[in-house]
DNA sequence: AAATGGCGTTGACATTTGTCACGCTTTTTG
DNA sequence: CAAAAAGCGTGACAAATGTCAACGCCATTT
């Protein structure tokens, strides 16, 4: 599993073999089984984490009991809660597998160490962190100034992969929509076609 | 006026004297006027830029011609457009100041060399960074999780200074929602006192 | 002092979206 | 395999929000 994360880091930064090596070293894998959650609200995170296969979500309680996903992951993505992580805080969010999944992860200790050891795990990290906000800015824009509709389309049109994974009524939650209008909109949508 | 900004900087890293006069030497300040544009849509943002005194926000304008407002930004903010800046692409966004402002830059090499020169202002950089995204994803929480009248209350809550600068159709904008509903929100709010 | 324009408000009405209830199908689980 | 649960769709209705038009206030300009 560790080959499927070499070649998407090499992707992103030139590592050496030797560089490689330490990084497959102070790694782990672990499986989860469908639903299992690998951070529940109250508890620090404090690993990193890279999705090999299955498929994950990052949600929250709100004040009435409804859940809102913040964010999915599928493979060759990242999940985590960054601000737990940054503040050794316990986090608002649960972070579970929706399906049978297998992860990398390294300890923050460890981690930490790759970064300040290895130049290019530090620039690498600072280009996901940047492209993670990027992602939230363009998200922000299309919650304010689309429509339900809109926002649907758009979602199926960048994630495809992510959409075709999760169940729709994650989807709406993710758009900020009760599951109802989306099934409407998708009906809508299939009538036209 | 660098020396708000030093008095700023100082609550976030340790910095040398001999440091701070690099950096004070680096940087240049500039003066805009009401309603006066610091990024147009188009360009590429090639700069850093800090507010010292005044008011900003950052908009886009959908496909149907209104525009939709990301950030404010007030005294002792900062106010960019990082995936321009990043990647040196030409700008979907408009940055203008809301009343006379006042600003202090660093050129993009100069503050390159910065950031390379001092690992203060690295660190401080990253923090930044991480402080945005962090603001980014509570946030998405709030739109996709709130009503209307909650997104209101806790803007007004949160960013209590931003609140009391900008124009009411602008916090409507940022919150996606029409300045109608904003207003009658205000009328139902007050009325409950 | 009058004219102007931006800003916020308001009423009437249309549209969108949410809620509740229900049923059907697929998937999961024991 | 069978029971249970999850997932998805849909109708009827309610609530939230948007749209359009008009108005008043107030600061600024002329």
């Amino acid at each position: 599993m560790f080959d499927v994360f070499e070649k998407y880091l090499r992707q992103w930064v030139s590592v050496s073999d030797e560089e490689m090596a330490l990084i497959r070293a102070a790694s782990m894998e672990r499986k989860l089984r469908k639903w299992q959650s690998i951070l529940h609200e109250g508890e620090v995170w404090k690993i990193t984490c890279f999705i090999t296969t299955g498929c994950f979500r990052l949600y929250r309680f709100s004040a009435d009991g409804t859940d809102h996903t913040l964010r999915f992951g599928v493979e060759n993505w990242w999940i985590s809660d960054q601000e737990s992580y940054n503040h050794e805080k316990p986090s608002e969010y649960n972070i579970e597998a929706l399906t049978a999944s297998t992860v990398i992860i390294w300890t923050k200790e460890k981690w930490e160490e790759l970064r300040e050891t290895i130049p290019a795990v530090k620039i690498f990290n600072e280009k996901l962190l940047a492209r993670g906000y990027e992602t939230s800015q363009q998200r922000i824009f299309s919650l304010i100034s689309n429509s339900a509709e809109e926002k649907y389309l758009e979602f199926q049109k960048t994630y495809p992969k992510v959409f075709n994974s999760v169940p729709l009524h994650m989807v709406a939650s993710y758009l900020g929509i009760s599951r109802e209008t989306l099934s409407r909109i998708r009906k809508d949508f299939t009538r036209r076609d």
